[in-house]
DNA sequence: TTGCGAAATGACAACGTTGTCATTTCGTTA
DNA sequence: TAACGAAATGACAACGTTGTCATTTCGCAA
């Protein structure tokens, strides 16, 4: 027949002593003689004590959470929630998470104010589409906040991935083999992953002064990719294909080789995310691979960094990194 | 220049009417006239006030929050999570989240302190693999606690996919189909979802008497799907192929066929998860998909079921679904 | 033994909200 | 206009913790 809730000052009668001296046990225990520490943690032991969040936070003016709101919940989210996390616990943080519903049309603005009203120190939008208010949204001025987003924001922090620069590279990768040009599969279109990437691909053609083919359309999944494949295989002058996923890229691959091409020897693929060599075996599959791990964890320091200067701002990128296998074949001499 | 925190006592000076008044504004807008409530209105919205989360628990004795631990974070979790996360948000909760580090070794009743001393009303721990202290560890008695682990457990709620009733589905799909025998690759050792498949499928192949040969040993990834698939290449009397997952199941088909046998012609095979269609372009792969989701949104609502009776206690499966495309061969007549 | 400074402990207010109960104001009817 | 019940509002305590400051107890030297 235990109380509902055990409190500080149950413990402290409990002990035989007063409420302040059971709150020093828990803070600051070497201010405690240890005769009288040890009947604190026999009492609080029998009684089943658990210290109260809410009376803690009120007293303290902060949480130790932060907020993560997920606009969306995709594959590459899952490392980049178990990077939030893992610094969160190193720091001493818990997370507090709220998603947007599906078909639900959620605003930053909206965002913010249901989660200024959770117990947040700072909050991190994970957001990989584009919302209305996204220029004109302003963070509460005591809440740190990042988003996490490929755009530039006029006054919050944001951390991204550089994609742009993923694709750029995978693109000049092409160039300096000697392929004179690279054609594009994109992913979905509302997806601002596949326009900086798509983006990417551009500029470093025309960098180099060469005039960008026009892009194929995909939507992530493999069949689209295997469609633009067939699409590419009677295209005499592509040699080199830059697919805005593994899975697209795979499907580029199949098309080729049911139409008699080989890869590399023929058409040579770059794909993004690194994740082919868990669904085929033997995979070839040259491709980009973003961190998106690492991605989190600094969109969780940026927070943790800015809760003293809220209004701070920054940028991050995280750049990727070239996963070479055999998909691309060297033109040179 | 604005204060730090504004709180209903400010407003309510704003708008020269009592703190007891505001507070009424906010919770029970219709006991208040409506020309009082637009002073109070406009003075909120001109201070910026928002309601203190920490206040307001500590008077209520509630957080409308749920702790979700995460032992482990895999592929499936995401649509998990998802479904966690969707419910929350219809029945009106946040998320509190904490996760193992990786390395860490953390046992139920650690997670249990942990969440406790968070803004929590119930909790809902993600565990995949088997952990020390299982079958000894009590949830605290105020705090309703669910497990998502395919093991029953003594005092806590679990829920569970049928991980072994899936197993054993596609393994009379087999049978039904004419085929006399089956071999399983698993996945890796410690996992429970693979102790489980392993277990359906023996028992499935038992109920029939029949004895289960050897299982293959794989580790989720597609290479070791092809290792395993070479072996059973040269086994006169495999002609069904029961993999722990769609990816080690695509191995085992390109193995097959590099060994000159045709799916589902010479083999047939079945995989669970029903993934491979995102990165194969026209896959044939029958599969056994969980619904993950559903999961998810079971497990939130257990806990919001148990709230008032935390010692309550249940056991919820969701079943699968055997997606059936043409890699299994009808051997009848 | 006495006196002293340091260490240990305690009393009390405060954090910002909501519940209880008392008081004021309003709209109606006599 | 007075009187009345209902509607609207307010005063004050309480939730469980921590900070401030006062008080008690301790160990040690004179």
């Amino acid at each position: 027949m235990d109380k509902k809730n055990v409190s500080m000052n149950d413990v402290a009668i409990a002990a035989g002593v007063s409420l302040k001296t059971v709150s020093r046990v828990i803070n600051e225990p070497d201010s405690v003689r240890e005769s009288t520490r040890d009947k604190v943690h026999s009492a609080m032991e029998a009684l089943g004590f658990r210290t109260n969040f809410a009376a803690r936070s009120l007293k303290l003016g902060r949480y130790g959470c932060i907020g993560v709101v997920l606009f969306h919940l995709s594959g590459g989210a899952v490392d980049m929630i178990d990077g939030i996390a893992d610094a969160a616990e190193e720091r001493g943080f818990a997370l507090t998470m709220i998603k947007k519903r599906a078909g639900e049309k959620m605003t930053l603005a909206e965002a913010a104010r249901r989660m200024s009203q959770l117990p947040v120190d700072g909050m991190i939008f994970n957001l990989r589409q584009m919302v209305d208010d996204f220029d004109t949204f302003e963070a509460p001025k005591d809440l740190k906040t990042v988003i996490i987003t490929p755009m530039e924001h006029p006054t919050c922090s944001t951390v991204s991935d550089d994609q742009e620069g993923g694709a750029r590279m995978a693109c000049e990768y092409f160039l300096n083999h000697g392929h004179k040009n690279v054609y594009f599969v994109s992913g979905k279109k509302e997806s601002l992953s596949s326009q900086c990437r798509m983006k990417g691909w551009r500029a470093a053609l025309e960098a180099r002064g060469i005039e960008p083919p026009e892009p194929l359309q995909g939507d992530w999944n493999a069949d689209s990719g295997y469609a633009a494949g067939l699409v590419l295989a009677d295209k005499p002058d592509c040699t080199a294909v830059l697919a805005a996923n593994d899975c697209m890229a795979n499907g580029v691959m199949m098309a080729l080789r049911d139409k008699g091409l080989s890869v590399p020897n023929d058409v040579s693929v770059i794909g993004f995310d690194d994740e082919l060599y868990k669904t085929i075996p033997n995979s070839i599959l040259t491709s980009v691979k973003f961190r998106h791990r690492e991605l989190g964890v600094r969109a969780l320091n940026e927070v943790v960094a800015g809760l003293e200067a809220p209004s701070s701002r920054s940028r991050t990128l995280v750049s990727g990194v070239l996963v070479e296998r055999s998909s691309v074949k060297d033109l040179r001499a």
